[in-house]
DNA sequence: TTGTATTCTTGATAAATGTCAAGAGCATTG
DNA sequence: CAATGCTCTTGACATTTATCAAGAATACAA
């Protein structure tokens, strides 16, 4: 996905205004493994991911809690490190080669002055995101750990044959052998 | 508590911006059990919450789930629904009597004219709201339901005493039955 | 106050999920 | 290609949670 298209459907900008703040998406590769933010890093960019696949994860004293998994289309950054520089919470990790475009807190910082309407359009996505999680939340109370793997099997069905299914485990909240069970049972 | 501090503590705004805006939110009172948000509304004001208790809900084929519950210091609306003309997604009806600070849609219009930083302050907010459902997701994926129930118990022992017990247990996403065993176990 | 909801608790049992351990399947590397 | 790690699956068993049902406690209304 190319980082125009990318900015154009997640803002919902026309082409002349995204032509103006894509030039400050810097493309970015990254090798399977690496960490696109480490432990304890503040986040210094936000980055939208081309192609390839990152997990989210962060440590507890007895484990290793992957909270999401970012592919092309989505964004990956530690948002409240972002905006508040604060430490950041979340690790995060390329599961596979990748390419993102990032945007620098610097250039970012210049976005208001360039476009007068950014500030709206930046609440826009954030209240987006806000939603995808709303969303999160209500399957955790109200559907089995079937429905959510089902759930998730359909939106996601591109990261099953790349991404670990322990990490996916992770995500719907359930143990490695839970999941193995529950896709055996239900056949896919 | 009253409408000014409130504002001043979630917008981090100086006394003179909160003059400003302040007289947009108008004082309602809800007697319990009456419907700030009925099903399938959309949601035409944000408020705040100054006394008494909601719950946001939404029906499932099953069941009634209980996605939140609101008390003083929090704001209640459908966010999707005010901010996207979405048709609602939530019921929300006052748990106590309450009373409420409501800033209404035509009014909330034009607080970008009024206070030209207005759209920074309001993306800060739901970004706020966002690292809260972030923490939440992650506390159902990484702890126990014992362990929920106590965090939210540290966080909101107010509630207990207010709160059919049922609702805070579809918060914590267990049954009515699960949380009522907890409690006797723990011993609160 | 009395009667009627509703809510909460408790028990018995079933179902779901976690834990631990072993082995099979795959990929990576030398 | 062989050797070494991961990862995934499967089994046995423990623990947690849900379900159903009944009774106790509590709140609400006549």
């Amino acid at each position: 996905m190319n980082i125009e298209a990318q900015l154009q459907q997640v803002f919902d900008l026309p082409p002349q205004q995204v032509r103006k703040i894509s030039p400050y998406f810097v493309e970015e590769q990254m090798a399977k493994g690496m960490f696109f933010l480490g432990q304890g890093q503040r986040a210094d960019r936000l980055s939208f991911v081309a192609s390839g696949l990152f997990r989210v994860f962060a440590q507890t004293e007895s484990k290793e809690v992957t909270q999401w998994i970012g592919g092309s289309g989505y964004f990956i950054t530690d948002l409240s490190s972002f905006l508040f520089d604060q430490p950041g919470r979340w690790q995060i990790q390329a599961l596979t080669d990748a390419k993102i475009f990032s945007l620098y807190k610097d250039d970012y910082k210049h976005f208001e002055a360039l476009i007068p309407e950014w500030n709206v359009l930046e609440k826009r996505f954030i209240a987006k995101c806000f939603m995808i999680l709303e969303k999160r939340v209500f399957d955790f109370i109200s559907l089995s750990a079937e429905e959510r793997y089902l759930h998730y099997f359909e939106q996601h069905k591109a990261y099953f044959n790349q991404v670990p299914l322990q990490y996916i485990a992770s995500v719907l909240g359930m143990t490695p052998e839970t999941l193995s069970r529950i896709r055996s049972k239900v056949g896919s």
